[in-house]
DNA sequence: ACGCTTATTCAACAGTTGTTGAAATATATT
DNA sequence: AATATATTTCAACAACTGTTGAATAAGCGT
């Protein structure tokens, strides 16, 4: 407090607004927005609790920010993915396996590469997507550009598929992917130890293919170029 | 206070016991257990704030009381249908559809038929799966030997299947369902209108064919009596 | 009418909540 | 070096948190 070598304080304020970021990340993610207090959130960030009304003006905005932060990165990856898979067919060739792999791939990916920086910001859209408070509002916010793109793809992979199917098969695999976001630990206890929640390469090596089929099944028309 | 014709006032302790589970359930739906305070539910309820404490001992208590009121309806009225389904064929000749039919329908059914009773609890029971701190151990306390049991019919009906599979499968499952019932409204935004997250009419006709598919890709040998 | 158990009310507790204003410090600009 | 601006600390606020003990009322067997 009186002196100190200054290797402890932050000497940069963007350093400092990404340490409560970090911070509330893992909590909200934890225990839900209601669940945290600012106080712990800053003590986890080791550093005043003024400061997050500084930095954010509110809680609520906090929250926000946490949640924006990493929305970009994600929906520019799994652009990009859903991008390659089109430049490698003619438009009408591309199979509805590969469409959904682009939608699911990239985030589970990242969450087996690098589980520390993501678990807990997956973790929390998982819940944020499951509540009724806001699930609609938030979700629709942050993803739904990327999803109106991705819908589009099916839509040319799937040429007859009626939109109402299209539009709960999508809601499906939504409550799938989340849930696997989530990590739960739900998995570990049923099959006794046999699956780990955490293990995103199994739920990789599954995920696309239970949903594609599903997808076939309920928006195929048979005229999919996919199903030979 | 002083003198009232005896109408509003509970005679029946079980009567206000019941009124304390309605308020908590719906305000736990809403906004979550630490969104909601002890005193909002009693309010709610339209008793005293100590009356909690008197009928369950704490707040924690009162919501497990929550989840445990009509956790014991829904497995029996899910094990019945799958007992349906058993008594109507050979015991290798059930096939997934039904199977995941009895695992599903008797839920969609019970939010379509009397909406006003169960809405709350079921969004209340998405929450608790989606979220790190409960998912693991609340939704394996309650709904556990269910789920071995519908397990079991499974791997009869596709006996080759590979455990991990099986409970990959079952993940994706309860992720789909369970976002079907928190009705956040998503699929309204998303669709513009056209699907509703409360038509659970229209999510019962396409849940089970979804998610009997994906089962088949993942789980299926071929040797499936269902696949012909 | 009596006492006994059950149910309900009232008032309070110690601690915590989100948030803010003013003071102190660090950094950047001149 | 002096000044202006951006960042951080400190102390406090009114309101609210889960929970409890004692007092009151109701229901009931005798």
């Amino acid at each position: 407090m009186t002196s100190y070598t200054g290797e402890l304080m932050a000497r940069d304020a963007e350093a400092t607004r990404e340490r409560i970021l970090d911070s509330a990340e893992a909590l909200f993610a934890k225990r839900g927005f209601e669940g945290v207090t600012v106080r712990q959130i800053m003590s986890a960030a080791n550093a005043d609790v003024a400061l997050a009304y500084y930095h954010f003006k509110s809680k609520r905005d906090l929250f926000d920010a946490v949640l924006l932060r990493r929305a970009k990165t994600l929906n520019e990856l799994r652009l990009r993915a859903l991008q390659d898979v089109e430049a490698r067919h003619a438009a009408d060739d591309v199979t509805v396996e590969e469409i959904i792999e682009a939608f699911t791939r990239p985030l589970l990916d990242i969450l087996e590469n690098d589980p520390d920086e993501w678990r807990d910001y997956m973790a929390l859209i998982a819940q944020i997507n499951n509540s009724p408070e806001w699930g609609g509002e938030l979700m629709t916010r942050f993803f739904d550009p990327l999803v109106e793109r991705f819908l589009d793809a099916i839509r040319t992979a799937l040429p007859g598929c009626r939109e109402e199917d299209l539009f709960w098969s999508y809601h499906f695999l939504s409550g799938a992917l989340t849930l696997t976001f989530a990590e739960t630990g739900r998995i570990d206890n049923l099959s006794n130890g046999l699956c780990r929640s955490s293990d995103m390469a199994a739920a990789n090596a599954r995920m696309a293919r239970f949903v594609a089929a599903g997808f076939k099944e309920l928006c195929g028309t048979g005229n999919d170029k996919a199903s030979k």
